[in-house]
DNA sequence: CGTGTGACTCGGT
DNA sequence: GACCGAGCCACAC
């Protein structure tokens, strides 16, 4: 089957998930912000689910501003767990402790 | 080139 | 705190 190369901007999308360090995690329109794109959170969020760096791009770092999990292509809980062992309490889809995990790339 | 869709965000109720 | 609607962006068809 044919390789899916990402679009730039996916890439780009992919370049700052991979920035968020183990036990913190990042939000998607931080990350649009990173890319000085603050209104492409949407677009970022299509970007990750597209993730073909799956286990490269800690994609499962990155939640809805809110705090809550958000969404996740193996299945929420998964992102749950490995969040977990990570260090990032979450509990019935919402982190825990989110403002002391949650990493601002500014 | 126009339309539809989604792992978003914000403000209001 | 939870739910709803509207706004915005990039991408696939």
């Amino acid at each position: 089957m044919p390789k899916k190369e990402p679009t730039p901007f996916s890439k780009e999308v992919y370049e700052a998930a991979r920035l968020i360090p183990c036990g913190r995690v990042s939000t998607y329109g931080e990350i649009a912000r990173f890319l000085k794109r603050p209104r492409t959170a949407r677009a970022v969020g299509n970007a990750l689910h597209n993730n073909p760096f799956a286990p490269e791009v800690p994609c499962h770092r990155v939640v809805l501003s809110n705090g809550h999990l958000g969404g996740f292509a193996d299945g929420a809980k998964r992102k749950i767990t490995l969040l977990k062992k990570e260090g990032v309490i979450s509990k019935a889809g919402r982190i825990d402790n989110w403002p002391e995990v949650f990493f601002s790339f500014k």
